[in-house]
RNA sequence: GCCGAUGUAGCUCAGCUGGCUAGAGCAGCUGAUUUGUAAUCAGCAGGUCGUGGGUUCGAGUCCCUCCAUCGGCUCCA
């Protein structure tokens, strides 16, 4: 007998080599209809594992994500069965389950895949997926293995399968399929009922861009049709959610061929939404202590030579700018850091001076590969909430937690509640790809992770994600289809201090070298608001909206009052517009709800006989009549609930 | 930069296998209507079919180049 613990610490004993399936029917039928994937003390085994110790079980069911990952993982052996049928002669290299879905990547060799192709590959893998085959793990010797690839002259399994222990090899088997694979299977294929081939596109063999370029298909499945149908729904309504769709509608922003890709261009609206979000960042920097400065869009090439930004970037950056003068070059500024070390470095300073903390909003310009560019999200121009803090090495741990502070304030404000934080630290495995000594970045690395605790952040380490002059700490906020996005970021950095050269008396009268904390709690302006678009729909904060009201009079006669409200809207400092063409109220109120106008004030003979208000709230909501003075309470209570002073 | 897809009016889209002056709705303009909580009616105007080249008697439609956009990959100071 062995003894099983379960999730809920109670524990039974099975007889020596019952699977998890069998122990789920113990436990009940229910359970046991549901099960696809278990862990054993911590490691993935399949349903039909034999347990041969004492350990700790888990279930899982399509409920949790364990469960689908093994769904996922399992839809994709299918999937890459019905492609070697459909293409003979393909090459298959890895297939792992992803977030949403799951992915394989496949060398086609002659054959080119697109679209068009998706329905019969969807076809033929549901019809794999009824026959109900079981999933098979079985060991194979290392020579085995070899020995089975090298007859498909599959290089890349070969490959595979050569950094793997003898004897820590398996493969899985389907119907007539065997794959190459660690485990982690749901039962049989049967229970896959709807597969969806969503995408393909090239990725690289192990995300080198020197290796040979395979077709990466995605796809995703599920137990029941119906469940596709609602997620393929969600990635419907997600796109209606998409910021560069809503940026055009609401007017905020735009772009160009001719001003040149990635290169936004912001419209009044979009300008003066902008403009709100700096001040209200202005604000609650001023009271952290903070002072603007203001340093040019250019710098020149010598400037970055002594950053190091010149040696590890120049090549892929926008090339200097030549000036008439021989042997002048300026290059487009692609950070604010160096022009603000040569403003530390204008005067010398007194430990008793600092920390300095010098903030800009900067805008700067970065090459990035044309293939990269996305919405306002990843552009070639864009303007930085910068600022950096030089102080001495006893000040680095409460500035660097005083800066979590106000990225928590800023992105509390905005309502971002749903973020990751991300501590950043070198791959120890291509130190090359650093400056600065390997004691500086300990410590820093250090600084780092003990702030984040500190404060309590729920935070996960990246191995090999820092900047290349110090590790850094990141808010990472998902897109509304899910992609990750970097906004808000913390930097310690020991280096450019070292390289340009700063200095601050100490009390011992001898000089130090300060430490730099580069910081930008929304990360930039424009892919801030582009998820902030995403997260809202478009329904911004009150205080940060374009237009707050807009007054709808109901006909030709009711101009004048609706006028003297706008007016008074005005000088109680609420953005509000007046709507007086000659269409129905019906018609106004459609396009102010499209709008996503949050308050529609409709004014007609009652409203005029009364001096109110008819006040209908976006969405809907009929608040009934209200006067001026009501109405600007409304609009002033909601601002305070939300928006906090730092 | 790489793989794949897309590009028709300000916006959203139609235009079948190449065949008369390229269509529609919304937005715009003009007029009528004077309107009560998500579209009043009529008329007018608006397009080098992304760009350049090619095939053809004939190209929005087929082929090539380039540009831009979208989904990924690589990259991301």
């Amino acid at each position: 007998m062995i003894k099983i613990t379960l999730p809920d610490n109670s524990i039974r004993e099975y007889p020596k080599g019952s699977t998890p399936m069998a122990i789920a029917k113990s436990i009940s039928e229910g359970l046991a209809r549901n099960v696809i994937s278990a862990t054993f003390n911590g490691n993935t085994v399949e349903t039909v594992t034999a347990l041969e110790e004492d350990g700790t079980l888990i279930l899982f069911t399509w409920n949790d994500p364990q469960g689908k990952k093994a769904f996922w993982h399992s839809t994709s052996h299918i999937v890459a069965q019905a492609l070697e049928e459909l293409y003979p002669g393909i090459k298959l290299t890895i297939g792992p389950a992803i977030e949403n879905g799951f992915y394989y990547d496949v060398d086609f060799g002659e054959h080119t895949l697109s679209e068009k192709d998706f329905p019969k590959i969807e076809k033929r893998a549901l019809e794999i997926a009824r026959g109900k085959h079981d999933y098979k793990m079985r060991s194979v010797s290392k020579a085995d293995a070899l020995a089975f690839y090298r007859a498909q002259q599959n290089e890349y399994k070969i490959e595979l399968i050569e950094n793997l222990e003898d004897g820590s090899i398996t493969f899985c088997d389907h119907d007539t399929f065997t794959d190459l694979c660690r485990g982690g299977h749901i039962p049989n294929t049967g229970f896959v009922k709807a597969i969806k081939i969503l995408s393909a596109a090239g990725a690289y063999w192990r995300g080198d861009e020197n290796n040979t370029q395979l077709t990466r298909i995605y796809g995703i499945s599920f137990p029941k049709q119906k469940e596709l149908t609602a997620y393929l729904e969600l990635l419907e309504e997600a796109k209606k959610r998409d910021h560069r769709k809503l940026g055009k509608e609401l007017e905020l922003f735009t772009f160009s061929q001719r001003v040149g890709q990635g290169l936004p261009l912001w419209l009044p609206k979009g300008a003066a939404l902008r403009e709100r979000l700096e001040n209200f960042l202005k604000t609650a920097q001023r009271n952290a202590g903070y002072e603007m400065v203001a340093t040019p869009h250019i710098g020149q090439k010598e400037l970055y030579v002594t950053s190091g930004h010149y040696e590890k970037y120049g090549e892929d950056s926008f090339q200097p700018i030549h000036t008439p003068r021989e042997d002048e070059e300026f290059l487009l500024k692609p950070m604010n850091c160096p022009h603000h070390c040569e403003i530390f470095n204008s005067k010398p300073h007194s430990y008793r001076d600092l920390p300095k903390r010098y903030a800009e909003f900067g805008t700067v310009y970065r090459y990035e590969q044309s293939g990269e560019l996305h919405g306002l999200t990843r552009v070639r121009g864009f303007t930085q909430d910068d600022a950096h803090i030089f102080c001495t090495p006893d000040q680095l741990d409460q500035e660097f937690k005083n800066v979590i502070d106000l990225s928590l304030y800023v992105l509390g404000s905005l309502g971002f509640a749903d973020f990751r934080a991300q501590v950043s630290v070198r791959d120890m495995e291509k130190p090359k790809k650093y400056i600065g000594s390997v004691n500086n970045w300990e410590k820093a690395e250090k600084a780092i992770i003990s702030a984040a605790s500190e404060k309590g952040l729920d935070y996960v380490i990246e191995q090999g994600e820092a900047a290349f002059y110090g590790p850094k700490l990141d808010f990472m906020i998902k897109d509304a289809l899910g992609r990750s996005w970097q906004l808000g970021t913390i930097q310690v950095d020991y280096n450019l201090p070292e390289r340009f050269d700063l200095t601050y008396k100490g009390r011992d009268n001898e000089l130090h070298r300060p430490i730099m904390i580069h910081r930008a709690p929304f990360g930039s302006l424009e892919r801030f608001i582009a998820l902030l678009l995403e997260h809202t729909g478009g329904n911004f904060p009150l205080w940060l909206t374009p237009e707050q009201a807009i007054v709808l009079p109901v006909s030709e006669k009711h101009e004048k009052y609706a006028q003297k409200v706008l007016n008074s809207l005005k000088n109680n400092e609420i953005r509000a517009l007046i709507d007086n063409r000659n269409e129905t109220v019906g018609k106004k109120i459609r396009e102010a709800e499209m709008n996503k106008i949050p308050f529609m004030l409709i004014v007609g003979d009652n409203e005029e006989e009364n001096g109110t208000l008819s006040v209908r709230k976006h969405g809907g909501d009929d608040l009934g009549n209200k006067d001026i003075e009501g109405f600007t309470n409304l609009v002033t209570s909601e601002i305070n609930s939300t928006l906090k002073s730092f």
